[in-house]
DNA sequence: CCTCCCTACTTGTTATGACAAGTTATAAAC
DNA sequence: GTTTATAACTTGTCATAACAAGTAGGGAGG
């Protein structure tokens, strides 16, 4: 492996000591600085390189666990986990994200940007009075060129509104964070599989019996609130969801 | 909240301290010890509540965070998430486990236990050599007395043969862990919408065009080698798969 | 009354140190 | 040679300590 790289931010940095050194041994690992079940170097070794302590190596370490890119074993050391198609979606991501970090082209295109009356379903989801008014962003996504999937997502007014007339065309969840400034936490998603409906036929044009992966995904801001609410309806046939999850 | 349960068990034990501080504060807030966005004690609280140090809460609380169970603002404290319909699912669960966890009663019938050259990505994915046999179980998941998922296992020989006699009526991942002494580590798990199947349509008793959420799962021991492929075929309208990720 | 500041709380980050527990290779004993 | 013991590694757990950073409340000053 190259160590040599290992030079962290000055103490101005914005991101923590940790953070860096993550994000450094996730790069090195996923552009293949690493082969699979290679050996990481042994905590010590990444102390003296980075010039941290082990409690910083190890919250590093830790994160790289969770998103199961490396595993460990007590006595021997910390290995990289076999390369996936798919890497962890532990991180929650938007879709463009998510495609891009694989090298597929991904983008998407505005159906629909209005304030209305939300179904019940996404009053509640979003913790909102009833009667009140969301806004409603509906947007097909593509997928090198291909229709893949159709997309509702609903906003409270107070965040909807200042969306109006920025780039819808590609993930919200950066216009959230740089443009209004909201720090994302945590994200419920649900997943299931229906027969496609009236809308996904037009957009994705499929036949009337066709499986549809149907995902909804509810996103709280880093305080737990609840700041946006999607449903998102996949062609069965051209995608796949993946993760890892561990026993513990 | 009541911290008047506040004990551990002796050094003996052969769970570590934090790993006790975590279950007993995942059961006070699942039991209902805590309402929603109820802000937990702090660290501080905790120490003394507990007679350990704080590095130790911290990991307790760094779990059920990952869980979703919890969420933390620096300056504020440390909350309970609003309860969901489905916790977390962020851990390896059997289909069993899951469902018990949420009240429901579940069992499963054997169809079949043989040995035979597996299909190619079954090969594959539990890397073994090409003319490789494994051991199939089949079997039909129940859920109310109603049929919801065609499973299909795929263990390596060594492994499998081992399962021959038991009893496997339900989860198969704590004969691995109980009898066979396995240590299981990280599942990668794989998600689409597809048409119903031949098998699905007899043993789930399912038209032909129903929708079916297929789930691919490949379960690694704590070294990471894979021990377990399973294709499970859930019925669209009786199953959903609720998990939560964060943004990191 | 309103504003500003300071204090006292919270969680976040990091250091140093120690021992336990598991693995591996070497060296000693048989 | 084979077995056993040991030493040297690894990760796992836990303690004590300090400071940074964010929040909330109270009090001083306008």
């Amino acid at each position: 492996m190259n160590l040599a790289v290992a030079t962290l931010n000055p103490s101005d940095s914005p991101q923590p000591l940790y953070a860096q050194i993550r994000d450094q041994l996730r790069r090195q690992i996923l552009e293949g600085g690493y082969s699979a079940y290679q050996q990481l170097p042994s905590e010590k070794s990444l102390m003296g390189a980075f010039g941290v302590s082990r409690i910083t190596v190890r919250q590093a370490l830790s994160d790289l666990h969770s998103e199961g890119l490396v595993f460990s074993a007590q006595g021997k050391g910390t290995y990289v986990s076999r390369p996936k198609a798919v890497q962890n979606i532990q991180r929650l991501q938007g879709f463009g994200e998510a495609m891009a970090a694989q090298g597929y082209a991904a983008s998407a295109r505005l159906l629909g940007f209005q304030e209305r009356r939300p179904p019940r379903a996404v009053s509640e989801a979003l913790g909102l009075a009833t009667g009140e008014e969301v806004i409603e962003v509906t947007r097909v996504r593509y997928l090198n060129q291909q229709a893949v999937c159709v997309e509702s997502s609903y906003f409270p007014l107070t965040i909807g509104r200042r969306l109006f007339g920025l780039d819808l065309s590609g993930d919200i969840f950066p216009l959230l964070e740089n443009r209004l400034g909201i720090a994302l936490g945590a994200a419920d998603i649900g997943l299931e599989s229906v027969r496609c409906d009236e809308a996904a036929q037009r957009h994705l044009s499929l036949g009337a019996d066709e499986p549809i992966l149907r995902v909804e995904r509810l996103t709280h801001d880093r305080n737990g609130r609840p700041i946006d609410f999607e449903y998102l309806r996949f062609r069965g046939d051209s995608f796949k969801y993946q993760f890892r999850v561990e026993r513990k």
